[in-house]
DNA sequence: ATTGAGACCTGTCGGC
DNA sequence: TGCCGACAGGTCTCAA
């Protein structure tokens, strides 16, 4: 997608969780991708003409890319759930999939981007030099919700979601249960529990972004998520693996070596 | 302001 | 096989 232009969009239906822009094939459509980024579960493509189209993939959403080889239609048709079509200059033709429609699209004027409400309480992204033990523990200071709630809460930390969150809690030996603010002393100092738990969020996703981009993909290996019943993982821990729901969402962890 | 509950959608899976 | 409820990796809104 970067460096090729819209040629053509196609819009299977008017709504994902939110409708589309207004004139959202128009703003596109004659476009150059100049760069695609991210900002925590936001996937931005800056546009020549100085718009950003922003995009969510929310729980269902997914990307497939079909390439035509003359460069005289679609590589094929859009299936039951393709909402969104891109044709590319680059003779790619890009579809936006999602069964659930819980993702988002929309298209932000140049300078309005960091204003945008959906970015613009977002906290610091786990994997820059900024978010650190100290950072994590002055995010939950005075916090009255669980360390889960708070990990899942995008104004602490920004892009975490339901299973790196658990996975993360199990690397720092935290249980999901304990009270956020005990991660930080009362004048607002880290307390180790706040540096293990940083360190454990990123390598966590550093993991993650490895077995994504990597060749060798093994079927999904969590620690804990989706492992209710099954042994802990942790070195020299005989605990197995807990499912309890928090803030309605599935939390898996072991209660023998998570404190 | 913070917090928990419910809503938004559709698909899949396990149990009967 | 068919039906039904539970559950799914996210975010927003509303009420307490």
């Amino acid at each position: 997608m970067q460096d090729a232009r819209f040629e053509r969009v196609t819009l299977h239906r008017g709504d994902l969780r939110t409708r589309f822009p207004r004139r959202f094939r128009a703003r596109l459509e004659g476009c150059r991708v100049e760069e695609l980024a991210r900002r925590a579960k936001y996937l931005l493509a800056h546009l020549s003409s100085g718009e950003t189209l922003l995009m969510h993939l929310g729980m269902s959403g997914s990307f497939r890319v079909e390439y035509d080889g003359n460069g005289s239609g679609p590589a094929s048709d859009a299936g039951r759930h393709d909402h969104v079509v891109f044709a590319m200059s680059s003779h790619a033709t890009v579809f936006f999939n999602d069964p659930r429609r819980f993702g988002m699209m929309d298209v932000v004027p140049a300078g309005k981007l960091e204003a945008h409400p959906a970015l613009s309480r977002l906290g610091p992204e786990p994997l820059s030099a900024g978010f650190d033990g100290a950072a994590l523990a002055a995010a939950c200071r005075g916090k009255k919700v669980s360390l889960k709630v708070a990990l899942m809460d995008q104004r602490v930390v920004a892009g975490l979601g339901n299973i790196y969150v658990s996975e993360a809690l199990h690397v720092a030996r935290l249980s999901p249960h304990r009270k956020a603010a005990t991660i930080a002393t009362a004048t607002g100092a880290p307390r180790d529990a706040a540096h293990r738990l940083a360190a454990a969020i990123k390598q966590v996703l550093e993991e993650a972004v490895e077995r994504t981009t990597g060749e060798i993909y093994r079927a999904s290996r969590f620690r804990v998520y989706d492992r209710e019943g099954e042994r802990c993982r942790q070195r020299g821990c005989a605990g197995s693996i807990r499912r309890q729901t928090q803030a309605g969402r599935s939390t898996f962890y072991c209660a023998r070596c998570q404190r």
